[in-house]
DNA sequence: TACATTACTGACTCATGAGTAAGTTAATTT
DNA sequence: AAATTAACTTACTCATGAGTCAGTAATGTA
């Protein structure tokens, strides 16, 4: 069993805490907090619960510790994509939603909005964190982008409170579905289309119409221009 | 401490499953299915856990027969009021939404997207039960009242299946912000000012243009129509 | 190569809560 | 009013998993 030419663990200081918090995202987003058992976690990330222990000091921080880590990096990149963009609020809304995805919605990530909205009930503390930290912050972030394209013309005068939560909705959704074995089985390699299509649908809802400014090419135009 | 006129407890066969059965829902929402204690429930309800046996036979079916009892009047009453709708697309939406909205999202009932969210991993077979006869159906329900208005060419040549999706998923959203403590801090009486909002946002986004058909009165009057 | 340091293990304790069953009391029947 | 039924309670068992700690082995140092 034992291989006598490898030491049977090795003393890894450093990389332990990231491969805990990696491994407990895992457990925490497909089992829930209360369900999930440390010596898993630890399995996962290769050491004994014991371990675990050495480098956070309960459950409970580890939670924290999971949500914390994940979220600081997130929202930064955004806030200065739409500070540096030039072009047309279209095309900024597209190139957002998009990035946003990538970053966060495809990866394992994803599994934070459903964490958080099992687990805020029974952790206080940590739903304000997340609250300030992530849904504030992001909320903000979309209505920065909206006051641009009104300020430019090219939305429409929502409202900068409930429109950014509106239009956050359904990517919201997406990656609660991405999560949620079973339930509203969204095939996977269907979520980019439902990405194209909630963001030109989006679009409708905010932009200023076309036909205020040309009369011509009006149709359908908007409904099948994310064929591009 | 005992009265001596009244009985220590009463039977109340009839009555105690149900009674058992709104605690369960109240409890399972608040803190998740593993976090929630039966001593707490059957306390709810006025009895001991003992009881709770005599009716549930286990935790899990508990769960079961709160995710059933509970769902199985909601979509029918929806699919009767698209049959019989009389009028235009645009208020068959509002209606539909808004109906959903007082029957659903603004009972408890609005807990269960929470809970199902939460627990659909743990739970696979009541995942699939709860797919198919909430999720499906609803979905097949907006996807009715969507082909309808496009037939009538009200409502602009929309993708079936993905469309229910992204139009749904902000009503979703609001059921889960209701019951998520914090995550998204949506004040209460914020609610129904969000529902209209999505409500025009959304008839925005799929509505053929009146522009289409009329020439004046253009301007932004999707935007304000909302304060009938 | 002996010694010191410490990252790591694994077997332990102890609290918790699901599930059980013997006993108790309300209601019903004779 | 005594006997019977069954709804309900209470006190128990037992499995589970969080948290602990004495011991072990990897690595660095002299």
């Amino acid at each position: 069993m034992t291989c006598p030419f490898k030491p049977r663990w090795e003393r890894r200081k450093d990389a332990r805490p990231q491969e805990l918090l990696d491994a407990a995202l895992d457990h925490f987003v497909a089992r829930g907090f209360a369900a999930t058992r440390l010596d898993d976690v630890a399995k996962s990330a290769g050491v004994s619960k014991g371990t675990l222990y050495l480098y956070f000091s309960s459950k409970e921080e580890l939670l924290k510790a999971v949500v914390r880590e994940s979220i600081v990096p997130l929202i930064g990149e955004a806030e200065l994509v739409i500070e540096q963009f030039e072009g047309s609020s279209e095309d900024l809304f597209r190139l957002v939603m998009r990035t946003w995805w990538d970053n966060v919605g495809a990866s394992k990530l994803s599994g934070l909005p459903k964490l958080m909205t099992a687990e805020a009930g029974n952790f206080p503390e940590l739903a304000r964190f997340y609250q300030e930290e992530v849904v504030d912050r992001g909320e903000r972030l979309v209505a920065t982008m909206l006051r641009r394209g009104i300020e430019r013309g090219e939305i429409i005068d929502v409202d900068l409170e409930i429109a950014p939560r509106v239009l956050v909705a359904p990517m919201i959704m997406m990656m609660l579905w991405k999560h949620s074995n079973g339930v509203c089985k969204v095939e996977e390699d269907k979520l980019p289309a439902h990405l194209d299509y909630y963001i030109e649908m989006s679009l409708r809802g905010i932009l200023v119409p076309k036909s205020e400014n040309k009369e011509a090419t009006k149709e359908k135009k908007a409904a099948n221009c994310c064929k591009t």
